[in-house]
DNA sequence: CGCTGAAACGGACTGTAGTCCGTATCTTGT
DNA sequence: ACAAGATACGGACTACAGTCCGTTTCAGCG
């Protein structure tokens, strides 16, 4: 792996980014201690033994230290949208494509609830999470031969995605919330919402 | 308007609805001038000239406090939709109801977006904002004659509406950010979006 | 009118995100 | 190896949401 590259693209000091990485390994230790929401920034620097000052310099915020543990899934997540295995990845028919992105996107979000959850404010470089499905969404949609608006289109094809995560995000206390349709639910509509669109001439 | 009941169902005291009444007020005029960022409980509370205690105790939390100053908005929304006229009131053809309930709902999350977007924590008692629409939405999709499971379809057109909203909630900052697309694409993409999914056999 | 219990009030207190700046450490050029 | 400048570090400090509990006020009743 190359030198990781500080804020002006310069190479990062080398005390910087061992720093960065103690962080984030002793984030994920103490994740699974107290979990997403029980994680302070006090009790990380502590943990880590440094100051808070250098985890505020290393990730910008608290939602920037989630994105950051969040990174790792999200480029495995990429490679198998763009070089993996067919359904999801290239090599199969796009409206199965679409269908396979759809499941493996509900399912990533179900996992990484907890964590993305703690990372939805603005972090701290470009490339908003979220990027990447949309223009996916849009090329598949494109070679799928679908009209209209495709940006559009896929903003909106991705929020369906994105929704079960935010439900889980606004109401969670620990009285009974109504809950978002289970997963199995939601994607068997998610199949039939892409071939509804994809059949429509 | 009746007197506003207390938390077990029991008539409010006198001068805990004066003091509600007090605080929404201070609160619209605060907005004004600091916007819905920049209000706190604390200013908002010494503007009212009442104890930070008072104001928690009134509506439970920041999130709730918005959401109560969303509420008289929410219920012209409501009312508007169930009996206003068409094509968004009673009397017009479902696909069409369908289509102009979506372009009224994007009006409704732009204008309103500085406040949604400080009310989107859990508020204070039942009725998450957002239940109406997609109970709605299952409404007309079922009039429509539109198959499938209508609870999950619902829940997926209901997060293609709000996704502009979360889209200007996370990317907001001081930079030039991707942002969503404009309104009247939004709009046209929803009517698009209803007509596919309508017509499909 | 005064009593009494329940509800509301006030504001000090706690925990945490994020900032600031003086000090320590690293990197590079000579 | 050393000097100089840039970068990082540490931890006290600020601001704000939310809690707690002693005190005050209200509303019904004899």
């Amino acid at each position: 792996m190359l030198a990781r590259l500080g804020e002006g693209g310069l190479p990062a000091r080398a005390d910087a980014s061992r720093n960065r990485e103690l962080l984030l390994c002793t984030a994920r230790r103490l994740l699974d201690e107290v979990g997403p929401q029980g994680l302070s920034m006090d009790a990380l620097a502590e943990a880590a033994g440094l100051g808070k000052g250098t985890v505020f310099r290393r990730f910008g915020s608290r939602a920037g230290l989630f994105a950051a543990l969040l990174d790792e899934h999200e480029r495995e997540f990429q490679g198998a949208c763009l070089a993996g295995p067919p359904p999801l990845g290239p090599g199969a028919d796009p409206v199965e494509r679409l269908v396979a992105f759809g499941h493996e996107r509900l399912r990533f979000t179900a996992r990484l609830a907890g964590l993305l959850r703690e990372a939805r404010a603005r972090a701290t470089a470009s490339g908003a999470p979220g990027d990447f499905s949309r223009l996916h969404l849009r090329v598949l949609l494109q070679a799928a031969g679908v009209g209209g608006d495709g940006e559009v289109l896929a903003f909106q094809l991705h929020a369906a995605l994105e929704a079960p995560l935010r439900h889980h995000l606004e109401g969670d206390g620990p009285d009974g919330s109504p809950g978002a349709p289970p997963l199995d639910r939601l994607a068997a509509g998610w199949g039939d919402l892409v071939h509804r669109i994809a059949d429509h001439r």
